[in-house]
DNA sequence: TTATTGAATAATAATTTTTATCGTTTACAC
DNA sequence: GTGTAAACGATAAAAATTATTATTCAATAA
């Protein structure tokens, strides 16, 4: 079940940011919730340890944990609402730097997919995938930078 | 490359919806936007055509397309940002009546995934894959309703 | 320790994205 | 053609996020 986390203090180190009283009840407030909260869920968990807390320093904080990579967001779609407009069958690349979203045929990404029932009945219509990386364009600079 | 489209009123009487001078706009315009676009985009162009539409319009057209399948959105996990608190390697079902989301072990999925690079260029960190499909709780309720 | 300094916080305003309301107009079955 | 339910445009409101800024705090070196 639950891991054993290391001190926060520690990960903080690892991690290269500042150990603050709020990044702490935030970051263990949220190692006790489960599923998939909202920023709103988390605030709302955290003032009743820290009444005085902004949510803007919930919104700040949780980006910083998932761009120090603390944490992991569920999506990287959750801006505003896309519509597909590529007819054919498809995957998406997603640049986890600058959020490009690229098509990949589904032949091209070569997995195998199909419909079937899963764990908890879930019965399945499509699959829907998203390749998480560096696009072409990014890695070239980074490697300029370098 | 581009599919022949059968005629919009047809498309419309297929799907029971009503063929309006707005919706056919916005659907031939969207039919010429490559990508993602947003709603905001969409709006943009659709207001060359017709400038006295209204952006809550577009956003109504959008939602009915992809609610009577004419449609696909992106992603479904456009809303807030949700943060992942399962550490454990995993995935997601996705359901597409109720928008749940219910993780699934990477190893339960069954689905043979590594990284690698991917044509053009792109460099895989990780894969996230959707199931997207009906939970057990909405086939119930869609059941008790026959 | 304590002083210093740059970063983090709280409060607040502003922005962005989306939805709701409502009076007017339109599509379409009859 | 007419009636009616649906759709539209205008606008306000709600929801989600980001920006700004004065104040407070964490890190570090003395």
């Amino acid at each position: 079940m639950s891991t054993t986390h290391k001190p926060f203090r520690e990960l903080c180190a690892e991690h290269g940011i500042a150990a603050t009283h709020q990044r702490q009840i935030l970051y263990e407030v949220m190692q006790g919730m489960e599923g998939h909260p909202s920023p709103e869920e988390v605030y709302a968990r955290v003032r009743e340890q820290i009444p005085s807390i902004s949510l803007a320093t919930v919104y700040k904080n949780i980006h910083l944990f998932v761009e120090s990579g603390i944490l992991r967001e569920v999506s990287l779609h959750h801006g505003s609402i896309r519509v597909e407009m590529n007819d054919e069958a498809h995957h998406h690349m997603v640049c986890s730097r600058c959020k490009a979203i690229l098509d990949i045929d589904e032949a091209a990404l070569g997995i195998a997919t199909g419909p079937r029932v899963l764990p908890g009945g879930f019965l399945v219509e499509r699959f829907a995938i998203d390749v998480i990386g560096i696009c072409a364009r990014c890695q070239q600079e980074a490697a300029a930078r370098n």
